[in-house]
DNA sequence: CTTGACCCTGACGCAGCGTCAGGCCACATC
DNA sequence: GATGTGGCCTGACGCTGCGTCAGGGTCAAG
């Protein structure tokens, strides 16, 4: 096979090929009487060890040396690619959760803090990582099926999204503002609103895992803070009804 | 502060922090009558944003263009973000079937030809156009439907959309062979098919779309070499019925 | 007033190619 | 056999996001 088809099989470019061809890393092992470079089956094989190493990531001389290395055969290769991928995948995964949560944030007017964004990114240990969120958020499910729903929401949507969340927050403002325990019923319908509007717009959201969310209000400093900004002590008064609210049912 | 003090708080170089300023990304807003950089508090805000949308992956450009234009807010870059990361993964896991394949290929002796390597790094893989696609048809319905629903597809279901695109093509041209005219029935109920497999699988696809998609088969090159290295004039030939099968409709 | 740790502005280098430029081959068509 | 047309070749320069000197000014302490 000449550089164009290799190329088009390959998907990189003619250009890509003269390089790698350059600096050593994947040399044809023939060329015609013409000049041209002529791949073997072989050079194929080597060809896709390159391509799958790049994708994870290695510099062309990295690549090189592990795929010079005689002490280590195809096999090898294939193995240690297939666990490289695995846990780039998952990385990739917990980071994609760590962005979906951010948007979910900003959508009630929260920011996050810069800080733990970067810890993703970091080099910590990315399954530590992933264990914290689970931890936090408790179901992967609801990870998932939020990243579904919201990745196809446009800007309208987001706009009712954080309405209607706003809506919600008011009533509960209310509520407080008039005296009414945490636990009547009129608020415990606020709390169930709440739950119903997460149902839709995110993941299915039982009561359980409200009341969890509810936990996180009052625990995180952040939430926190944006429910005491619309009023002192929103944040434990909406805790305690969608406590109330999940115990009634 | 000055630029040692800034540096050594974000974790960057100084070198770093000369560039930014060069490129216009991060210039302090004063300078000392030495000439030495004066970083204002609203400075560090900034970089803190810089560093995490550097985190996330984007261009030094793309940061500026991020933080310069006040049309633009987070949310939307988020939204972005989540959408590559999807891609991403997507990607990798495609890889690692790929790799997988060889594995079991290799342990049972069987060479891999290249058609495997084209189906995932070369131009029939999926999310290899990703881009490109965005970038023509980013702002439509369709696309956004279209990534919605794909982004939660396993490899499984890949296989599966795979199989049936393979079977409908199949189905295309074998008509041809046998010499069935484009607008006769039995071959206009395969575009019909065909158009129910893409609102199944990617997003809704009227009749007039079909037409309009037909147009592309014909009109851009990957796409019509896609369909005659199967059997010569079958682009054409899918165009003609998909037309045929819009007008009955 | 010196010393050493800062700061400044160029300027070159690096990976991993994209993108011409200039020229040779191959095959088909007139 | 001439003439396209398209693919191949080898340079060679450009790009991003800095690292890394080089040559020189500045600041605080001793």
């Amino acid at each position: 096979m000449n550089v164009g088809q290799v190329a088009a099989a390959a998907g990189v470019s003619v250009r890509t090929l003269h390089h790698w061809d350059a600096v050593g890393l994947l040399v044809p092992s023939g060329r015609t009487a013409a000049g041209y470079r002529a791949y073997a089956p072989a050079d194929l094989e080597r060809l896709q060890q390159v391509l799958t190493y790049r994708e994870l990531g290695f510099s062309l001389d990295d690549v090189r040396r592990l795929l010079d290395d005689p002490a280590v055969d195809a096999l090898d290769h294939l193995r240690r690619q297939q666990e490289l991928l695995a846990d780039r995948i998952a990385r990739l995964q917990s980071v994609a959760a760590l962005v979906s949560r951010a948007v979910e944030a900003r959508s009630m007017g929260i920011e996050l803090d810069p800080h733990e964004l970067r810890e993703v990114f970091g080099d910590e240990d990315p399954t530590q990582h992933a264990e914290e969120a689970r931890e936090r958020w408790g179901d992967t499910d609801a990870y998932v099926q939020s990243h579904a729903r919201t990745s196809s929401y446009s800007k309208a949507d987001w706009l009712e999204v954080k309405a209607e969340g706003e809506d919600v927050e008011r009533r509960f403002a209310e509520a407080l503002s008039v005296g009414l325990p945490a636990d009547d019923p009129a608020v415990t319908a606020i709390a169930e609103d709440h739950r119903q509007h997460i149902s839709r717009r995110f993941y299915d959201c039982s009561p359980q895992m409200h009341a969890c969310l509810a936990d996180m209000y009052v625990a995180d400093e952040r939430f926190a803070a944006h429910y005491d900004r619309r009023a002192a002590g929103l944040a434990q008064y909406v805790h305690d009804a969608v406590k109330a609210n999940a115990d009634a049912r």
